[in-house]
DNA sequence: GCTTATAGAGAACTAGCAGTTCTCTACCTC
DNA sequence: GAGGTAGAGAACTGCTAGTTCTCTATAAGC
């Protein structure tokens, strides 16, 4: 029983609370950036958060949990909705930030929690909600704007129709590999979703 | 050593080949059907089919691939493409087709399939292929037939129109828990399909 | 019908991870 | 200053993937 004492790290300044927390999250997101979600352990984010397991399962009680709340905490926050004037154009801005946001770190971790999801269905519930208040939001407000300038037939705006273009975007994320080009965005505004509005894209093809 | 002999089990008459895949495969169903995906273990299959470990493992390099392999099986043949004359209602039908098999054992197996292949790009494009060729082609089929009537535009018939579809069903099957009601099927085909390709479901209810 | 190579059965084994529990002690609150 | 809360670290259990070993049934070649 050769105890060499060293310096205790007990004796170490402990941070508590919010702080720790903010540390975990960190550990997470820089893990998944570094080796993905799938090499992701709770061991390896306790010791890069210099924190112990017991700390973390006080706060989630499993892998699952933690990852979907560091994911939140990577998300930006709401973007602002555009309304440049065109249904078009906010309809691609709105498009581009999405896939923007699905290359990073926050695409790694929504990998990891959509594959959770698939197995248990609460999670699945909580994500379906994430979603839809954040993609479904930004869809619902560009149209109400466009509705009011006239621009497109209110009876057109269902839910059916709004989901048809972040569906694609998401099975594109889903299944695709590399980054999402610009061009499939623009086939996606134009082919579909200004289609199932009554907008003919050519009318509005003015910026980009 | 106190070794009892017993009856020596591998005195039993032996399985090989695809008899013995095949018992495999069955295996792997019915723990699925049983206990779900996330339940399935190697240990478990091998027990079940009667089967050793190392069996297993000389056939597939691990769990996903013996998943994916499975999942394969169980997929029925690829169903006749309707021809009823209307588009909608030949929509209609491989949509319900496709709702009924993702109830079953293969959407459970597909889920468990999709978590691997979020985690894997190789894995993520043989699904990708085997969905484009499966539902895929039996869009364009269906859309042909409808060009051929007359009835929709050939310049409509686009990759991401085709899709539009088939990512709603799927988003669904994905973020939602029960079964696909049939008033899905129909928004979605009425609302999003329909309208893509130029078609005015009103012009179409004949039968449902 | 005999010989030989292949491959299956079963079991023991390693290694790694989730989750729990323990001790010790820093920090906050009263 | 006392007492309660919570963090650090480590030891521990239990489960699973994947490997490797021995023994032997079966198939294929002669």
């Amino acid at each position: 029983m050769t105890v060499v004492p060293g310096p205790d790290h007990r004796k170490l300044p402990r941070r508590r609370g919010a702080v720790l927390s903010r540390a975990i999250f960190d550990a997470v997101l820089a893990e998944i950036a570094e080796s993905g979600y799938s090499a992701l352990t709770m061991d390896r984010v306790a010791e890069r958060a210099r924190a112990s397991k017991a700390s973390l399962y006080r706060r989630w009680p499993g892998r699952a949990a933690l990852v979907l709340d560091a994911a939140y905490e990577a998300m930006p926050g709401p973007d602002a909705v555009p309304n440049t004037g065109s249904l078009r154009l906010d309809t691609l801005t709105v498009m581009r930030q999405g896939a923007r946001q699905l290359e990073g770190i926050v695409g790694q971790a929504m990998r990891g929690v959509l594959g959770e999801a698939l197995q248990n269905p609460e999670v699945a519930a909580e994500v379906r909600e994430f979603a839809r208040g954040n993609a479904g939001r930004m869809m619902r407000e560009i149209l109400a704007n466009a509705v009011n300038r006239g621009e497109c037939d209110p009876d057109l705006v269902t839910d059916f129709r709004i989901e048809a273009g972040p569906a694609l975007l998401r099975q594109r994320f889903i299944f695709g590999s590399g980054p999402i080009d610009d061009d499939f965005l623009v086939g996606v505004v134009d082919q579909v979703v200004l289609p199932l509005f009554g907008v003919d894209p050519k009318n509005n093809r003015r910026g980009t």
